[in-house]
DNA sequence: ATTTTAATTATGGCATACCAAAATACAAAT
DNA sequence: ATTTGTATTTTGGTATGCCATAATTAAAAT
């Protein structure tokens, strides 16, 4: 037997964590990127030959990438099939938050019973971070790390469609969520909020995690309101 | 002015009702049905040329189709991006249940404030119809009336997203709900489970309709987890 | 000047061809 | 007979071209 066994073959089978992207998910990921940092703000038409071009690919796997968006939201199409960057009404933002509760809801219940001790150690280690960097003036990885915060509960509720799912609304509203991000008001709230649910969890107790999960939420669903507000005041000077 | 307005506009503009479906999607409603129908076994590969040659399409549009069943989880890929006809464990199915769950409790606390009269009264109409159909052969009909019954709830609920988040898992449990509502047993606790859901939402008591479905669905597990078992002695035979 | 209508252009849907990588079949060696 | 190495085939990824329809512009009619 050879002793120099298929290198390729064994990473790939550690979850594909070297399978090289293809153009359509490398473009998926640019658009991503793009459309929450507004460079194609809402309403932006997304026309298959521009685009593939600025990216430098074809059409096809532009065409793909846009599909792929779509599944998650940040794309929509107009009635004759042109695909638009979403714009979503504040009255669709707060469905999704709404979804997004009950989705990190169960997630804590089932965190309460699935996840190891090291699991909610780290949740609670992520937790203290955000509250040491707290006087940054880097808002973004601030924010980013309240994201980690997060997904790392869906993470610890071991059921990986709810993390897909959970993943695709942070996807669809991570715009609406970095933006209320830069606001200083919530903060206090938040940090109140972040520390009852890792308590909760740290109990093991499912329903008061997932009545601390929700509550986070609807305070959430408030600070995007009130950021929205401030932005089209801003916007319309 | 031209008497003789633009028809395809106008009708265009309702919703897209006459907006002639893509071969991709008429595709996707293919095989999701061969699937769904074990025409299309879990684990059968689904190569791009021989499937688009058998539905009579070129590889774009069916290539297109499979990854709308992918984002809908009834196809899986290899790690060599082979796509296959998704083959859940009962684990995966329990997962997605509890998620199910989840939704449906959401949008039955959604509905009780946000439902018309009307909107409920089709409920409970839709639920008579289960009740009436129960001594018919056709199970078929029956297993419908109740796809309707939980779609009219969710509809009530009034999210749109919540409403396509909840008919994606509905297609992706599609197969083994029809296979355990096959079995007599459970359909005396549904019979009572649906009355119970019915009684909380005309009375508009939120957590108890949330309750109430929670628990169908969580029945809903255990009847699945009987149906599967019966199968595979069957199949083992 | 406004509205209609016709011509033009832009765009998405689809088919097809080519390529690289993976799977398979096959031959040779032990 | 089993394994190893090689050729062949299959398959998904990508680029490209054509087509029908929608959007836009230009021209014409009122």
């Amino acid at each position: 037997m050879s002793v120099v066994i298929n290198l390729k073959d064994v990473l790939n089978a550690q979850g594909g964590l070297l399978r090289s992207p293809s153009l359509a998910e490398d473009a998926a990921q640019t658009l991503r990127k793009m459309i929450l940092l507004e460079k194609l703000p809402p309403g932006t038409a997304l026309p298959e030959r521009d685009l593939s071009q600025a990216l430098g690919i074809s059409r096809t796997p532009l065409r793909e990438a846009i599909r792929l968006l779509a599944g998650e939201g940040l794309v929509q199409y107009t009635a004759a099939r042109r695909p638009l960057v979403a714009d979503p009404s504040l009255e669709e933002i707060n469905d999704c938050l709404r979804i997004q509760g009950a989705l990190e809801a169960l997630a804590g219940e089932l965190a309460c019973t699935q996840a190891s001790t090291q699991q909610i150690k780290d949740i609670a280690q992520i937790n203290a971070t955000i509250i040491k960097t707290q006087g940054d003036n880097t808002r973004l990885h601030a924010f980013q790390a309240d994201m980690r915060f997060h997904q790392s509960i869906v993470k610890a509720a071991k059921n990986p469609p709810l993390a897909e799912t959970h993943a695709k609304y942070n996807a669809r509203l991570w715009r609406v969520r970095f933006l209320s991000s830069q606001r200083a008001d919530g903060r206090e709230s938040t940090r109140r909020e972040h520390h009852e649910i890792v308590q909760a969890l740290m109990a093991r107790d499912a329903p008061r995690t997932s009545r601390a999960l929700k509550a986070h939420l609807i305070t959430a669903e408030k600070n995007i309101a009130l950021a929205l507000k401030d932005r089209a005041a801003i916007t319309e000077e």
